[in-house]
DNA sequence: CTTGTAGTTCGCGTACTAGCGAACAATAGA
DNA sequence: TCTATTGTTCGCTAGTACGCGAACTACAAG
């Protein structure tokens, strides 16, 4: 029983790209939840408190995902997501703190 | 002969909503125009070098007035654009710089 | 009044987005 | 093995985005 896998679709060999990462900020739902991510650290999707059908959920997860703003990994049969800060940072400096600061 | 003319449909009356910026910074093409806006200062629109039909060009300015991203004035039959820093800096500090740093 | 310049608006086709439910996959535990 | 938990993926519908050309508006100058 591993404590943690690497995990899921593509957690991004796209070096990110401005435009696709801010597409995926463009969206309530997916701001809403960068900020949660932000504020309780490594969160199960069921754990935002989103109010949409599993798969919506999923796929907006999906779409940070590949857009290399969250990393997801497996424990058990919790899904833990995190943002992905210091590559963010890096290539994108304040980028990510100015939206989290902008309410 | 008036010097400059507020002009256009909606500069933005509408308060400054975060998902629509960031939506309207999320295309390259509008990207493209932000930054060199930022660099030139008022442009026409033609002046920023777009590769598309005028009708599409329109379009993204539009997107980004309606954002609340740039001002568009009119002199003569000239249509000036600016970038809307004060607005922007005061409602989301820092986002307009890190997405012009990042490239 | 006519022409030229600079954008805007409209209609059209294509493509993508977002929402949903239903069916599937993987893991932990009884 | 059977069941519950967590997400993922698929197929569908409705709405929107983006590209274009064509027709229109507004202003300036001859």
């Amino acid at each position: 029983m591993l404590s943690s896998v690497p995990l899921h679709p593509s957690p991004s060999k796209t070096q990110l790209r401005l435009p696709v990462v801010l597409f995926a900020l463009s969206d309530p739902a997916r701001l809403h939840i960068v900020k949660t991510l932000d504020t309780r650290g490594e969160t199960m999707c069921a754990g935002v408190g989103l109010r949409l059908a599993k798969s919506s959920c999923s796929r907006h997860f999906k779409v940070l995902r590949e857009a290399g703003v969250i990393r997801t990994r497996r424990h058990g049969t919790a899904y833990l997501n995190t943002l992905r800060r210091e590559e963010l940072d890096a290539r994108f400096p304040g980028l990510l703190d100015a939206v989290l600061r902008a309410t």
